[in-house]
DNA sequence: TCGAAAGTGGCACTCAGTGTCAAGGGAGGC
DNA sequence: GCCTCCCTTGACACTGAGTGCCACTTTCGA
């Protein structure tokens, strides 16, 4: 009951955050701003959100986890390139289920540099987590074998690579079928034979 | 000569600041104590600097620009693979040439969040040159290919593979041969026939 | 030698983020 | 019904990053 009542505060804030933002820009967007828009005190908007980067960024928080949590399900035997598809497809979801409001958020990440840092900042974690699992699912040592890494690394490459191209199309390109482009180059490399 | 002392100056700074933050890590460390520790004011701090990350950044900022300036120098013909192995390996140089500075700045942003998060972001701007000489280069619309942007983003995952291992290995791993070990990983997505 | 131009320092300001404390408001025990 | 405890909120003050402005110094060319 009180955590309904803490997400929809959270909600509010990100709506009157987003709103603002569209408007005039991340940058030039205050805090005060935010918190007048919102109806509530600054120090409590900092309750909510660490930062002002915070509030956009949260939004793709779950991505992330989602993502990690789809790799750690799926057969342990399933070919890398499949698996990490499968994975990456489960955050693409997302943006093919709210593609208006998603769309908002990663236009406006991607033209923010602050933003836009923060948000490799975060794929980075994703790709520590990924690394683990197909680490432990290759049964190699990620400390002195690179391709887990690389694995990781490539599919994030595609997922940013597909959200580009998806948010300067103003959304008319489709989500996964620019994935699958994506993932079509970084295949041959993804097989783990050597 | 003008530019001399600029230079003298701007190294002063440097060397203060990543003295101060080998210390006492570079959140704690305030731009008061650097500019005390350099001997100038706060304001002149803030003329050669945009920022108190720009300090470890600029270290880097080279780095991309010489990797773009290698992919463009290599023959039209050669394959991308070739060419990009070239081209980071223009940037690997820097840290095989000057092995404790460059450790010490590598370890500092890969340790420090905030300093990552802009070194990726800088590495994004590298992404967008080594992928419009990519197109150049094969003929290719990045805007309707992936396959110029993919192997620019998988050259700069194996760049920063190689520097992460390189990292955590304090300098005991040779950088060249990591850059070898993960561009074997991407090798086979590197053929742009299809 | 004089004057323009550039570099420097000092000051005041905005804004992000944090610690602290007092007030309000709801849940449970008397 | 009332009191108490606890959690949330708001207000205030403070630090630190970054910027605009102005005065002063240095330097270079006329």
């Amino acid at each position: 009951m009180a955590e309904r009542k803490r997400q929809l505060v959270a909600a509010e804030i990100t709506e009157a955050a987003l709103q603002l933002c569209a408007v005039k820009g991340f940058d030039s967007t205050t805090v005060d701003e935010i918190v007048e828009a919102a109806g509530i005190s600054r120090r409590t908007f900092f309750r909510y959100f660490s930062s002002k980067e915070d509030v956009a960024i949260q939004l793709l928080a779950s991505l992330g986890a989602d993502m990690r949590d789809e790799l750690r399900a799926r057969p342990a035997g399933e070919a890398p390139a499949v698996a990490l598809r499968h994975a990456v497809g489960m955050a693409i979801d997302h943006c093919v289920d709210e593609p208006v409001k998603s769309l908002r958020v990663v236009q406006l990440i991607l033209r923010t540099p602050v933003l836009h840092a923060r948000m490799l900042e975060r794929q980075a974690q994703w790709r520590e987590w990924l690394t683990a699992d197909l680490a432990g699912r290759l049964g190699r040592d990620p400390a002195t074998d690179l391709f887990p890494e690389m694995a990781a690394g490539m599919a994030l490459a595609a997922f940013e690579a597909a959200m580009r191209h998806w948010s300067v199309s103003d959304g008319a390109a489709d989500p996964h079928e620019l994935t699958d482009r994506a993932f079509a180059v970084i295949g041959p490399a993804l097989d783990p034979r050597r």
